[in-house]
DNA sequence: ACTTTAGTTCGATGATCATCGAACTAAGAA
DNA sequence: TTCTTAGTTCGATGATCATCGAACTAAAGT
């Protein structure tokens, strides 16, 4: 049997949705309720600023974020719509 | 901020969701409602023995299917209660 | 023109991963 | 008792991963 196109789309978010930091990073998007930048997330997690760009490429790249740039500055939010299938299973502590 | 225990248990089960041939061995037990063996698993996709074994352990350790043992044979089959919640997502083409 | 601020990109590193074949175990069949 | 069947465990391998600091870019502040 052939590898399902659908399931290596399914699998790669998956791969993003399996680390700690990033699923920390999405509460923390989720938690604001407003725009944050990437310093501010950064802040909040013991990580530098290289790891974290790194992290929110991931996070963007397959749609988990959305992204406003305004000069240097990088407002990243949640994209809900991405979420609300199975956001309860991992936001349950909230 | 340190990071939450919690996350790292979701993270877990995602890395273990974060896998194509992984993905494609819950549908084929989803809808096979039926037990089957590790051999009629592997048999569908192109993986060597070991392989299916070590896939499967990986399951098992977080839950997602249950396995009972007959002399040799080891019957699969997959834990609804620990998909319920979001089967839907990555069972949509069902 | 310099400096600070915000973020990206670039190796490098050590860790984990998926995969295989080969060797092993345990049980049923001949 | 020997042979087959069903699955596990064990290196080995090449690939990807998360992390860092350092060097870079681009814009704003002084």
């Amino acid at each position: 049997m052939k590898i399902d196109k659908k399931d290596i789309q399914r699998a790669e978010i998956f791969k993003v949705l399996s680390d700690p930091n990033r699923l920390q990073m999405i509460r923390i998007l989720y938690q604001a309720h407003r725009e944050l930048t990437c310093g501010e997330v950064g802040e909040k997690l013991d990580l530098s600023k290289s790891t974290v760009s790194y992290h929110f490429k991931k996070l963007r790249k397959v749609g988990l974020t959305n992204t406003r740039k305004e000069a240097q500055i990088k407002y990243l939010s949640i994209n809900m719509d991405a979420f609300t299938e199975f956001l309860p299973f991992f936001l349950d502590t909230l």
